[in-house]
DNA sequence: TAGTGGTCTAGACCACCAT
DNA sequence: TGGTGGTCTAGACCACTAT
């Protein structure tokens, strides 16, 4: 398997790592394929066990590789399928097609489209939010809901949604059910139309909590998008936080550049 | 340090990374603390180093931590100091301040900005530039531009631009300086009016070379801008690859939604 | 049952940083 | 010089997967 293709090195896990990666990346080793063993390799390269574990380490924190318990180690899939961006808030497409947008993508993926309502609750925001939605500080209370977004029953995004109390209160928002229109739906029923949006976008690496919710491998970070809805009068009405798989999902933004 | 606060869990470094992570989020380790050594963390708890050290690498793989050698371990300062986006091709900007989107910023900032050009070559663009510059199969060559932008000497983005060989022959864009217009300034010359833009993005962990170049901590990812030009002929005529270091950068778009 | 990755121990030596 | 992280060894046991 030309293993010993490496040059020399400094540290062997590093000569290990290295040996591996360009296996890789010349395609001897292909996506999908299993690596040889922690004890194979070690031996291969006269080391510990541990020396060709960390080797592997250094391979799955860049992305390159993926360990399975019990059966091995593998070459990580490409597989970058989902794409967002502002077509997120598109009325046209919904009007044109009957679907949202989530169901859409699933659509065109040929997955099958699942939506979780996690918790709909009263709650205070957290500094960002409350800070784009202008909740004011006397009554600075939202209503928070809270959705997972499953592709063939793997989830892909979480997504939180904040709603200040009064457009919410009394409102079908409060319901896991919000009709046919969605959350934009009945807060266009309380005279708020969305014309613009804005999203700030960030990777990092995911939380605790997010990588078990979101059944992450190591190695592999989040893209949080926090989005903010403008009315026609140009004031903020909602606040959504996507966090999305970043090697499921990417962004797509067009737009006009002014002479 | 109230580090025996944490419940009894099962696995040894998971304990020990629990306990730390809340000291870190309930505010008692604060943004640039150190932590106790691993010897120190190995000797609390009751566990060999090597355990203590594997809790180091879970927080440091959630990006709470980073280790800096002969010193310490500290928790991370969150900055999270430059947004780009849209904003980055408005000529309008630039005729108002005179400065460069990146200069602009920095300024912002109070940074010092600097620019490496680290190389002008004629290449075979990658698959996915040239599919968007729909560069013809029978002259696949282009012109790629590396450099790499510095604030106060730290790299925050390595940017790779690919433009069509027939529109670079000849011009300015084979050399460092471009001229006070820059390169759409050159591409104007030509006949290439930016009118429009589009941004992919996706985030990823950092390649061997990049870790290195944009002098990347582990467990930091980078966040990757494709974006492709449109003229007034609606054609793409430059496609860029912005690599950022997650941690540093942040990306905004506003946008209008169509009723 | 055999082979895999996941975790842990109890040492060791090195490189870096502060004093 | 002493303390820190970085790496390595040579074992051990466990949990999971396949057969």
């Amino acid at each position: 398997m030309g293993l010993d293709a490496a040059a020399e090195q400094q540290l062997p896990s590093r000569r290990i790592a290295d040996a591996v990666r360009s296996l890789i990346t010349s395609g001897e080793l292909a996506p999908g394929d299993k690596l040889p063993s922690e004890r194979e390799l070690a031996r291969r390269f006269s080391t510990a066990r541990n020396t060709a574990r960390e080797a592997i380490r250094l391979l799955t924190e860049e992305g390159l590789v993926s360990a399975q318990h019990g059966r091995g180690v593998f070459v990580r899939e490409k597989q970058r399928m989902f794409r967002w961006g502002s077509e997120r808030y598109s009325r046209r497409t919904y009007r044109e097609t009957g679907l949202t947008p989530f169901r859409l993508e699933m659509q065109r993926q040929g997955k099958t489209p699942r939506v979780e309502v996690t918790s709909i609750e009263q709650v205070t925001p957290p500094f960002d939010v409350a800070e784009r939605l202008m909740a004011s500080p006397e009554e600075p209370s939202v209503l928070r809901r809270c959705n997972t977004y499953y592709a063939d029953d793997e989830p892909v995004q979480v997504v939180t949604t904040y709603i200040r109390w009064a457009d919410a209160d009394g409102t079908a928002l409060l319901q896991p059910q919000t009709g046919p229109g969605g959350i934009y739906g009945c807060l266009e029923e309380r005279g708020h139309l969305m014309t613009s949006g804005q999203d700030e976008i960030l990777a990092r690496m995911a939380s605790h909590d997010e990588a078990k919710t979101l059944d992450l491998p190591p190695g592999v970070p989040v893209l949080e998008v926090l989005h903010t809805s403008y009315d026609q009068d140009d004031q903020p009405f909602e606040v959504s936080r996507f966090v999305h798989r970043a090697d499921r999902a990417g962004l797509v933004y067009r737009f006009p550049v002014e002479s």
